[in-house]
DNA sequence: TTGTGTTTTATTGCCTCC
DNA sequence: GGAGGCAATAAAACACAA
């Protein structure tokens, strides 16, 4: 029986015969039976030459007088390529492998993918081919094998796409909806300032008709001016820090931050009306509260120069000291 | 049967490594 | 400089619908 040589096994060693595994595969059959079997077309049915190869294993025997598998023809001799070489080699002919020969090469290539010289020599003693169809075997199935991850890596990489996009989609959405909201809010505090400047206006117009029905006003200084001025402001923020900036105060988070975070809940819109909030609350809470990049108009209204009563007592309106005052 | 698209085998040219 | 790998490509083999 022919092909008795060394043969990978399953674990890429050379220890076992190609032949004798195929002979168990089907049921100890003899190799060279296999050639022979079906004389008018012996190469369809051979299982290491190609349905259309280009020269069939009949023809390599009846030409030689060869009575030796291609196993036993490669166990011979160091130059045996010469001879397969005069076989094979017919330009414009190509011969596709068998199935149980790309079976083999499969597993081979499963264990390791790059081709070192001795398991090329003996995939190709193995196999009846030539050690430079093993090697070009093995260049295109390292293509193939690229291809596939390739494809493989794209898939994932969509993947991660569409979620990242579902993501950025959805805080876009929140993203407009707070900017439009900012917008309102900025509006408002617009109108408020121009009421105050008219009320503030017609309090001193008040005033300077009527200096004497004030019951000492020459005596207060500007001391008390002030400190009557915190005293109103304080009751201004009182409602305003237990609502909103106490952080303690569980509006803090639920009825500020959370709605920020939580724009589908109900109570996610600020409420104007109860906002009791003075000027400069106001516009440090809308400059130290909201993002800058969700608040790009704020540099439209003129904050520079807020009314006089308000109470920042002229604190620059970035102080954050202004924030520690204790109520 | 034939036209056409796909797969497989093989070649070529370039590059890298020893 | 030779050997081997890889990308691009050619071309044969194959699959399949019309």
């Amino acid at each position: 029986m022919a092909g008795s040589g060394r043969v990978y096994n399953s674990s890429g060693g050379a220890s076992s015969s190609l032949s004798v595994l195929l002979q168990n595969q089907r049921g100890s059959e003899p190799l060279d039976s296999l050639f022979l079997s079906g004389s008018s077309n012996a190469s369809s049915t051979s299982p290491f030459l190609g349905s259309t190869s280009m020269v069939s294993f009949e023809d390599v025997r009846r030409g030689n007088g060869l009575k030796r598998s291609m196993f036993h023809q490669y166990e011979h001799e160091e130059n045996c390529d010469d001879d397969l070489d005069d076989y094979f080699h017919q330009p414009g002919k190509k011969r596709r492998l068998t199935a149980d020969q790309v079976q083999f090469l499969e597993k081979s290539f499963d264990l390791e993918n790059k081709l070192e010289p001795e398991r090329k020599i003996l995939l190709a003693k193995d196999l009846g081919l030539q050690p430079r169809q093993v090697a070009i075997w093995f260049q295109n199935r390292r293509a193939r094998w690229k291809t596939k991850q390739l494809e493989k890596d794209y898939d994932v990489l969509q993947a991660n796409y569409t979620s990242l996009k579902a993501d950025c989609d959805s805080l876009s959405k929140v993203n407009d909806k707070l900017k439009a909201e900012v917008l309102e809010l900025s509006d408002r505090l617009r109108l408020r300032d121009k009421e105050r400047a008219n009320s503030e206006q017609s309090d001193t117009n008040k005033l300077s008709q009527e200096p004497q029905q004030m019951p000492n006003s020459e005596s207060v200084s500007e001391g008390e001016v002030s400190k009557l001025s915190v005293v109103a402001c304080k009751e201004d923020l009182g409602s305003v820090k237990s609502d909103i900036f106490d952080s303690d105060s569980p509006h803090y988070t639920d009825g500020v931050h959370s709605s920020l975070l939580e724009p589908g809940d109900s109570s996610y819109v600020f409420e104007p009306d109860q906002s009791d909030l003075s000027q400069d609350e106001e516009d440090n809470l809308s400059k130290s509260l909201l993002p800058p990049y969700i608040f790009p108009k704020l540099e439209d209204v003129d904050y520079s120069d807020p009314p006089a009563n308000s109470c920042n007592f002229g604190f620059p309106v970035e102080d954050q000291a202004f924030w520690s005052w204790s109520y």
